[in-house]
RNA sequence: CGGGAAGUAGCGCAGCUUGGUUAGCGCGCCUGGUUUGGGACCAGGAGGCCGCGGGUUCAAAUCCCGCCUUCCCGACCA
């Protein structure tokens, strides 16, 4: 009776996996340019979603939606040392439009700090211009030499955030606001991804930035995810692109700067942070489709049945769709399965011959019966309780998987399968270049208690070690 | 960008070593019918600049050169 396997297994190939997934969930296509992407219907669709529940955050948190220029003048990056160094190995310049060869080449965006930061200066006057607090939703080029889907492609969508701030500590904790509630709250409430939160390494920082917070994510396959960045720019921006105001007393003085991101990358972690051999499985708040009502027949009453459920559940908010009986049953449920949808309500004679209709959810397979005039309530409750479930028991593999080690060797080792907790203190300059040659790197630091330090160089810091996407 | 592997129908592949009819197979797709509670079956059918460009040859999917793309492993990154 088993059917046969629609996708490699996790375990015999995880990348091969991952490619299967894409594919046949329909989310998206290697673009003709190497390193572009096609995002599909489906996949767009979850991108949609990650984007409202950020956007609903980000203005939460003050900042208001504004739109710069994909093309950037050349010379900005180069006012900014790290930057330009940082950025130029990635970056696509066009050199020859308007059938002519330019005076002055511009590079398509790989991040906007240097456009917007030049409008900063332009707009703030006073400290009573401050806080400015500015979001984009754009695409960015980064010429990538290893892409994958949603993972690193050439050109990606996201949001990036910049915002300028009258002093270190107001900025340092517009930074923190936004790593912890809009981002981490995402992740786990929405994307039910448990994060490790913290900073990077120095030597893992944003080209320019004084200090990186970030949000880890912990794959299927024990792996690290970047999913999300919040930086602290000091004054490297605002001196470079002379971001001044006014302070009360009339003296002017440097602005303090941040910017955060993120990206399509996520729903890349998405997959990789909930999906099991039967393909994605997307948490409920995240999906685009939370119930699909299967007519086990193609039949007038079951049809009739399927359209009065499809009525009532989204009268109480749950996102349906309906597969009318065509083709195989075992064919058409595998599909949803792959298409990771929360919840299956099967409509067939025999249900309706009881009055009833059989729920199955999606992460543990668990067959519930619901009275046809009772499907809504028991839908919302299966929905509440698979959105909780996999958010507990993406933590409980992240904990298992997580070894406390006192030594490089240990962490190293720990790598292999997952990841490592080391005393930060303990790895040192070399210890963090032993791990890097072997392609093992600091994720974060964080306090021992899990929460995000200001600096690395507060005392009983803890190093969360692994190796990465 | 360095090392390896591979590009033949939408997907997965055979054919290439040893050049020679009309380039095959499975899945998918289309039409009709039977089906439908875990990837259905029968019959009929459509679909190919054999990755692109050049070369060798009477003749190239097959041999040679260049390029592009994909996958794996490294260095870089959201």
């Amino acid at each position: 009776m088993a059917s046969p396997n629609a996708l490699t297994s996790q375990s015999e190939d995880f990348p091969r996996w991952y490619q299967d997934v894409v594919a046949k969930a329909e989310m998206a296509d290697n673009g003709p340019v190497r390193g572009t992407m096609v995002i599909r219907p489906y996949g767009y669709a979850l991108w949609e979603r990650i984007q409202a529940e950020m956007d609903a955050r980000i203005k939460l948190a003050g900042a208001q939606n504004a739109y710069f220029p994909l093309f950037i003048p050349q010379e900005y990056f180069a006012r900014e040392a790290e930057h330009v160094e940082g950025f130029s190995p990635e970056l696509a310049v066009v050199t020859y439009a308007g059938g002519e060869e330019l005076s002055e080449p511009v590079v398509v965006r790989p991040t906007s700090e240097t456009v917007i930061g030049e409008f900063m200066a332009k707009w703030i006057q006073s400290h009573r211009d401050l806080p400015l607090l500015l979001n984009q939703w754009a695409n960015v080029v980064r010429w990538e030499l290893r892409p994958r889907l949603f993972l690193r492609s050439s050109e990606f969508l996201w949001q990036e955030g910049h915002t300028a701030h009258v002093s270190y500590e107001d900025a340092a904790a517009y930074a923190m606001r936004i790593h912890l509630e809009v981002y981490n709250d995402l992740l786990a409430n929405v994307m039910a991804v448990p994060a490790y939160v913290g900073i990077k390494p120095p030597r893992e920082r944003f080209a320019g930035a004084i200090n990186s917070l970030t949000c880890e994510g912990m794959m299927r396959d024990g792996k690290a995810l970047q999913m999300t960045t919040s930086h602290e720019l000091g004054q490297n921006f605002a001196r470079a692109f002379n971001i001044v105001y006014q302070n009360e007393a009339g003296q002017s003085e440097l602005c303090y700067t941040t910017s955060w991101g993120a990206s399509t990358r996520l729903v890349g972690g998405l997959i990789m942070a909930h999906g099991d051999d039967r393909g994605l499985v997307v948490p409920p708040r995240m999906a685009p489709i939370q119930a699909v009502i299967v007519a086990v027949r193609d039949d007038a009453e079951v049809l009739e049945t399927c359209a009065s459920l499809d009525a009532a559940l989204r009268a109480a908010g749950v996102a349906t769709t309906i597969d009318r009986g065509r083709g195989s049953f075992g064919r058409r449920i595998t599909d949803w399965e792959i298409k990771g949808v929360p919840l299956r309500v099967e409509v067939g004679p025999r249900d309706l011959a009881n009055g009833v209709v059989t729920v199955v959810r999606r992460d543990d397979g668990s067959k519930h019966t619901a009275s046809l005039d009772q499907l809504a309530p028991r839908a919302l409750e299966l929905l509440e309780a698979m959105q909780q479930s996999l958010f507990e028991n993406a933590r409980i593999r992240r904990d298992a998987a997580t070894a406390d080690v006192t030594t490089v060797d240990e962490a190293i080792e720990a790598a292999q399968t997952g990841f490592a907790r080391i005393a930060w203190d303990r790895i040192g300059e070399d210890g963090e270049t032993r791990l890097n040659d072997l392609a093992v790197s600091v994720r974060c630091i964080q306090r021992a208690d899990g929460t995000t330090p200001t600096s690395p160089d507060e005392p009983d810091l803890v190093a969360i070690v692994a190796k990465a996407y």
